[in-house]
RNA sequence: GCGGCUGUAGCUCAGUUGGUUAGAGCGUCGGAUUGUGGCUCCGAAGGUCGGUGGUUCGAGCCCACCCAGCCGUACCA
């Protein structure tokens, strides 16, 4: 069939296209996350998708070539471009560049496509969405703590309910002060550093000792592939794996108060009383365990300082937590990090449990800004991963998106081509009257074209054969109700005969009777 | 990148120890029905068996290399 030289059409892997419920469903998204961002006062700035490799911070190091991971190309003049790999690189670019025309500290959202350059995955692709929300230009934790809460109700806002997610969040300073505890604060550790932090980003996938080993000797996995540890000693392992058991530490301290555990009991201390205490007793033992490292001290300060915000805001009902096993992105972070993740897990089309997991996150990134300015420019935000968050929100059936409720256009058949102007003049009073209608182009008898008006969702076709016209009148048929009745008829003659759902109007009063059909399906 | 698994029609798959002309279901298109989307029946189209090379009288099946996809792992700024 192919000839030699047809060309065989395909996409790049890890590439998509976007069908109309798609794209549908992904503007109802982005109108609630819009209206949320502005909500809290954010305004909108657009970037463009292409900006100087060195701009985004991706050059190699030691070597005149831009990281792999990222799409590159080189101008007229050598310089080095790529595609944006996030937004947040962009804005502080645009942020420095247009410092003194912003009213400080700046609010800004904005969503786009940014592109990697990596294999690609079950969600995840090479080419994906995101929606940021960034306010430059203010240190204070209390920036932080409002993009925390930001983040809790533009979930809700899209129809996530409490405890369907949660917002945790942590201190790079909290990690750094760990690390500066167990002796590898040297600059020559950072290696080593990394590799601490990788393996305690793991804990997800790979729980408590599946961490253990990384942080140790190393850790084999089902494919016997081998992954080297950080090479800790037993004793730095635990003042590490400490940070991940600082829930089960408070829940034996309460354990051990007789008054406490009575009240956990009895349910006194659920809810924001539960979740408070379980904030002062991990930011206690977080003080305890950061002893001698100042960093590390001003990290769980600022945590307890989040979470007085937060509190303020009644957000301490769980749906923002401290958790201190996140790590969020290796790079660029200073201060505190978020994490919002999604709780509950759901069965795919093949069967299988699957968990949504992290659905966006950001975090303070202190020094991003100031790489193009003479001053400190502290500024902080977070990040929606559209897609897959729009792949969550499929899966609880939200009603967000408004799946299933699309129709297509009117179709109105050409029974009869040498009368194609009185058809479109029909297609033009619909149109006039609002309605979006369509003349059939193909060229195809009835039965195909209403096939056709059945597969584009046509809530109805206009049908007009010589003697209607000879008449002044049309025919209409709701094809929606016509298909409740087919159930009821097994007789292929009386399905025809009956003409089910179908009416004879006036010319004149088409457009009014199409409207009246349209109304019985209007959703919204 | 590393390890494993899988590639047969648009889709999901069958294909015997290597043996003649590679099959099914679904989908598509046409007809029964020249003016009616469903149901039913009948029919048709649709294949470089992932690619290249090799072994063999003979390869969808065996071998080598390559490509693609999936799973795990690493990396993910």
């Amino acid at each position: 069939m192919a000839s030699p030289e047809t060309l065989k059409a395909r996409l790049p892997r890890g590439l998509v296209d976007r069908g109309p419920e798609e794209i549908k469903a992904t503007e109802k998204m982005l109108a609630k996350i819009r209206a949320q961002y502005e909500l809290y006062g954010f305004e909108p700035v657009e970037t463009p998708l292409i900006e100087y490799t060195d701009a985004l911070g991706k050059f190699l190091p030691d070597q005149d070539r831009p990281n792999e991971g990222v799409f590159s190309f080189q101008d007229d003049d050598e310089q080095w471009l790529s595609l944006r790999y996030d937004l947040t690189a962009p804005l502080a670019r645009f942020a420095a560049e247009s410092w003194d025309k912003l009213a400080k500290p700046y609010r800004s959202y904005r969503n786009g496509w940014v592109f990697r350059n990596e294999k690609p995955g079950p969600g995840r692709f090479r080419q994906f969405m995101q929606f940021d929300a960034d306010i430059v230009g203010s240190a204070s934790v209390a920036a932080d703590a409002e993009i925390c809460m930001l983040m809790a109700d533009t979930l809700e806002a899209l129809g996530l309910k409490r405890g369907q997610y949660v917002v945790k969040v942590n201190n790079r300073k909290v990690l750094d002060g760990v690390m500066e505890a167990i002796g590898l604060g040297a600059p020559e550790d950072a290696g080593k550093r990394l590799t601490v932090l990788r393996a305690i980003d793991k804990l997800d996938r790979l729980g408590i000792d599946g961490v253990r080993l990384l942080l140790g000797e190393g850790r084999k996995d089902d494919s016997g592939d081998f992954t080297k540890g950080a090479g800790l000693s037993d004793e730095q392992i635990a003042r590490v794996l400490a940070l991940f058991e600082m829930d089960a530490r408070v829940e034996a301290v309460r354990d051990h108060n007789p008054v406490l555990a009575e009240g956990a009991k009895v349910g006194v201390f659920s809810g924001a009383a539960h979740e408070t205490m379980r904030a002062r007793g991990i930011i206690a033992g977080l003080t305890d365990n950061l002893q001698g490292s100042a960093r590390g001290l001003e990290g769980a300060a600022e945590l307890k300082e989040i979470w007085q915000l937060v509190s303020a805001g009644a957000y301490n009902d769980g749906r923002i937590r401290i958790d201190p096993s996140v790590v969020r992105g290796l790079e660029y972070y200073t201060g505190p990090v978020y994490e919002a993740e999604l709780t509950f897990e759901v069965p795919n089309d093949d069967g299988q449990i699957v968990r949504f997991g992290s659905v966006g996150g950001g975090g303070r990134y202190d020094g991003l800004v100031s790489r193009f300015l003479p001053e400190p420019v502290p500024a902080t935000g977070f990040s929606i991963g559209v897609s897959r968050l729009m792949a969550a929100l499929k899966a609880i059936k939200s009603p967000i998106l408004g799946l299933g409720e699309t129709h297509g256009p009117v179709v109105v058949l050409v029974m009869d081509k040498a009368e194609t102007a009185a058809y479109q003049a029909l297609v033009t009073a619909l149109r006039h009257g609002g309605i979006a209608a369509e003349m059939y182009l193909g060229a195809s008898g009835m039965k195909a074209q209403m096939k056709y008006a059945d597969r584009r969702k046509a809530p109805c076709v206009v049908i007009q054969g010589s003697n209607e016209r000879e008449n002044g009148v049309v025919q209409l048929k709701d094809l929606v109700e016509g298909a409740r009745l087919s159930a009821g008829i097994t007789d292929n003659k009386e399905w025809r005969e009956s003409r089910p759902a179908q009416v004879t109007v006036p010319v004149s009063a088409m457009v009014g009777a199409v409207a009246d059909i349209l109304a019985r399906y209007r959703t919204e």
